[in-house]
DNA sequence: CTTGAAACTCACATGAC
DNA sequence: GTCATGTGAGTTTCAAG
C-alpha cells in the first residue's frame, strides 16, 4: 500500500468505470503495471467490490433517520439478540456500536414518516433488549459520502 | 420506476461489474431491454455513479467517529460558516443536519486516535460557529451499508 | 417488449525488455 | 517497473418482429 495504490483507490472510489488505460494515464503508470495493482488490491480485499451509487430520493426513500439505541444491559444475550434483530431488518442500512450514553447508532431509510413510525413502534421498540431510543431525523444532507480520504 | 427497475438497481448496488448479459438474465429481460433501462437510470440521475467499495481498515483508517455538533445559533451566518468549514475538511465523510438536541451529525474516519484528537481540538473546535460537540466513537460495525433496500 | 447481427472497445494474458 | 500485441469477451447500436 503505497502512494500509487492510494491514488488508484481514490480514483476508483469515485469512478470505478474508468478504463484501465485512462486510469494508468492519470496515475502515470503503464497499463499493465496499473492493471496488476488493481487486481492485487481486489485480491487482498482492499477493494471489496464495485457498486452503483443511487440517488436516495430518486428511489423513493425520502426519509433518512439516525437512531441512538440503549440496551437494557451489556450482557451477551442482549447484545446478540439486538444485533441479530438489526441484521434482519433490511431498512436498517448500518449499525455501529458506540461509546457514550447510548450503545448503538443506526441509520435507516424509509419512504415516508408513516413508514418510519411503523418501523419505530412495531419493530424496533419490539426488540426486548432495547431500553431507550432517540431519533435524529435528517433534515438535510450537508455532505454526502463519496469515498474515504486517503492522505 | 417499476419493479424491474428496482430489481436492476438492487443488483447493481451490490455488483456493478456484472455484465449486461448476466444482468438481463437475472431479471428475466432481454439484453437490449435491460441495457436501455440501465442507460435511462443513469441518464435520469437515479444511478449517480459507480464506485469501488474499500475496506476501511485495509486503507489504514482504523478510527471511525460520529460527532454530534451544536451551533451557537441557527442564524444564517453560523449555518453557512459551519457547512463551509465542514465541506473543506476531507476527513469528514458525511454531514447531516438533524433534529434534536444537536444540530448536525457528522462522520469522520482517521488513521489513529491521535489524528482524531488533532482534528477535534485544532480544526473542529476552531470553527467559531460551533458551541458544543459530542463524540460517539465507533467500537464495532454491526451492519455495514451495502445499498438501499428497495421494496 | 423480443431476437439477432454487426461494429467496436476493452480487458486480459502473454512474451520480451 | 516498461512496451507491444492478439484474442476473446462485453458493450453498444441497429433492424425487424
Amino acid at each position: 500500500m503505497d502512494d500509487i495504490d492510494r491514488k488508484i483507490l481514490s480514483i476508483l472510489q469515485v469512478d470505478s468505470q474508468i478504463s484501465m488505460a485512462a486510469l494508468s494515464q492519470r496515475i502515470g503508470l503503464s497499463l499493465s503495471a496499473c492493471h496488476r495493482r488493481v487486481k492485487l488490491l481486489e485480491a487482498d480485499g482492499t477493494i471489496r467490490g464495485y457498486a452503483a451509487q443511487l440517488a436516495r430520493k430518486a428511489v423513493g426513500l425520502e426519509v433518512q433517520v439516525f437512531i441512538e439505541v440503549k440496551l437494557n444491559s451489556q450482557r451477551r444475550e442482549d447484545l446478540e439478540a439486538f444485533e441479530q434483530a438489526i441484521r434482519a431488518m433490511p431498512e436498517i442500512l448500518e449499525c455501529h456500536m458506540i461509546t457514550g450514553e447510548f450503545d448503538f447508532l443506526i441509520r435507516v431509510c424509509v419512504r415516508s414518516p408513516t413508514d418510519y413510525e411503523a418501523l419505530y413502534r412495531e419493530r424496533l421498540s419490539a426488540i426486548p433488549a432495547v431500553s431507550q431510543m432517540k431519533t435524529l431525523l435528517s433534515l438535510a444532507t450537508v455532505k454526502e459520502f463519496r469515498g474515504y480520504h486517503l492522505p
